[in-house]
RNA sequence: CGGGAUGUAGCGCAGUCCGGUUAGCGCGCUCGGUUCGGGACCGAGAAGUCGGAGGUUCAAAUCCUCUCAUCCCGACCA
């Protein structure tokens, strides 16, 4: 047996896929459970990446015209009644409110009282509250179109949780616009979707497929809902981004009205678009390995951690003068648009172990400085998308452009990584037989790591889609935007079909 | 909401079957010292309503009843 290196994160992704995910977050310390069932707790690290998301993404819906607002927490159930399939999409996840204070019960505790003549829902998603707003705001034609953006929280009460992926109360973004026309509001929809894509893209390093989803998998009250859909490691796919065309439903259903060029009062055009903290839950599975959180440069709450190497406190007082020096050189640097913060790590633990802090906290680059380095005015860097123990000394002079350019091979390589990582996992397949052992794992009991993407045509059918999820927990992820039109035969039924559709298991 | 399991120190567990001194162990934590470039070591120390309530008993972490909570597997979902 050859002896393997250790790694920081037990178990493996080969091992244990989910409970890797749940220790690559206890180690790099993101989150944590709360005592509030189904709810967690975000700590610094983990805030501090949704800090940059909101940042990068707050930016783009700037440019692309809209203003950030905030709508209540509470929706009058009466509101959330008005839209038939909102109502039956929701209904079986929603917190209530119905009363409104505490009274002493006698017995040294409290009992619920003041009932609420109209119980309140707590916003599972905004659509008819923020309607209620958009019908006294819009008039005229002259009002449109309405581009307004919320960052808020939200409640869906899961029976399973797990952090960033499922919770019962997440942070996300939701954007609500009105339009004059439909095609207008169609052009908005697909707009966002490609600010998302790009978002994904660029600053998380993560490569993802437009598409659009099936009947049986969009958003309750829509009319049409596209997606952006990414693959994970265990080569499931997780919906990391979701825009919405709603038609004129909501808009009937909250009286959104305007009067048009030619006098006519008519009904607006609406869309919806979100993306949440389950972004983290993609980074986190897209990049990181077995040695913990992997971090793109672009969305890391910070970039270098210096690590000073001493053995007595002679060498102490030099060494840390030396690097606060280094960490000068990046006080006020930047990387394209995101500002580089340097930590440096000077807490009285092994050189070793404040090594494997940062690695497992996924911090893109680190520094280490000794005496050794000192002498040769240069400092041992390792990156974190490279081995571990994978180090090169790099002379100071140079040593900011170094840091600068390798922070763009990171990002870089990560995207890339991804990317192929998707592409090797992405198979044509046109056969059922082949399309059912390609879903099913060979262990049935501790199922390996399996599948991917299957490009397969599909009839359109529901009853296709019901009974292949029903067989082997596959659903149609999307229809991409870039399927080509091509004749063949349903992967379920044998009907005609005239392209592929992406189907797999997902998050 | 159905099936299974588990609640003992901050975390991970042993002890429960077969009741019996002061409830242990590992990690972490605190203090002192030696260390520090592949995850250090030595010494000392603090820390527990044994999930909760009731019962059986001379005696309960251990047996009985009820209850609460969490986790896993299903069904449902961003």
């Amino acid at each position: 047996m050859s002896k393997q290196e250790k790694t920081a994160i037990e178990p493996t992704r080969e091992q244990n896929y989910a409970e890797w995910y749940q220790q690559v977050i206890k180690n790099a310390d993101l989150a944590e459970n709360s005592d509030v069932r189904g709810c967690m707790v975000i700590k610094p690290w983990g805030y501090a990446i949704w800090e940059n998301i909101q940042r990068a993404l707050d930016t783009m819906f700037r440019e692309t015209g809209h203003r950030n607002a905030y709508f209540p927490l509470f929706i009058p159930k009466s509101y959330f009644e008005k839209e038939a399939e909102h109502v039956e999409g929701f209904a079986k996840e929603c917190a209530v409110v119905t009363h409104s204070r505490l009274e002493d019960d006698g017995n040294g505790g409290l009992m619920v009282a003041g009932e609420l003549t109209e119980p309140l829902i707590v916003r599972p998603t905004s659509e008819t509250i923020i309607g209620a707003s958009f019908a006294k705001w819009v008039n005229s034609y002259r009002d449109l179109p309405l581009l307004i953006n919320q960052w808020a929280n939200i409640v869906r009460w899961e029976m399973r949780t797990r952090l960033f992926l499922r919770t019962a109360e997440f942070l996300w973004q939701e954007g609500h616009t009105v339009h004059e026309t439909a095609e207008d509001a169609m052009e908005e929809t697909r707009k966002m979707l490609e600010v998302y894509a790009r978002f994904a893209a660029e600053y998380l390093a993560l490569p993802v497929i437009m598409g659009e989803k099936t009947e049986g998998e969009k958003f309750p009250g829509a009319v049409n809902t596209y997606c952006i859909e990414a693959m994970m490691q265990d080569k499931k796919a997780l919906q990391a981004g979701t825009s919405h065309f709603l038609g004129q439903n909501f808009a009937k259903s909250s009286g959104i009205k305007f009067q048009g060029r030619n006098g006519e009062f008519e009904f607006a055009w609406t869309t919806s678009w979100g993306v949440s903290t389950r972004l983290i839950g993609a980074l986190i599975m897209a990049h990181s390995d077995d040695n913990g959180l992997a971090l793109p440069p672009k969305i890391a709450p910070s970039h270098i951690a210096i690590i000073p190497i001493y053995r007595d406190e002679n060498e102490k007082s030099s060494v840390l003068a030396y690097c606060d020096r280094i960490q000068q050189l990046f006080a006020k640097e930047y990387f394209e648009d995101i500002k580089i913060y340097c930590e440096l790590d000077d807490r009285d633990l092994t050189g070793s172990e404040r090594n494997w802090y940062w690695i497992k906290k996924g911090i893109p680059i680190r520094l280490e400085i000794g005496p050794r380095d000192i002498e040769s005015d240069a400092v041992m860097m390792a990156r974190r998308d490279k081995e571990p123990r994978d180090k090169q000394s790099v002379g100071v002079n140079n040593l900011r452009d170094y840091v600068l350019q390798s922070l763009k091979d990171i990002q870089d390589t990560y995207y890339q990584r991804a990317l192929s990582f998707r592409e090797a996992n992405t198979v044509q397949v046109d056969d059922n037989r082949k399309f059912y052992k390609f879903f099913t794992a060979k262990n049935a009991e501790t199922p390996e790591i399996h599948g991917g993407f299957a490009e397969s045509h599909w009839c359109g059918d529901v009853a296709c889609e019901e009974k292949i999820k029903e067989d082997l927990k596959v659903t149609i992820r999307c229809i991409p935007f870039d399927a080509v039109e091509v004749e063949g035969r349903c992967i379920c039924c044998g009907k005609p079909s005239r392209r592929r559709v992406i189907f797999a298991k997902s998050y």
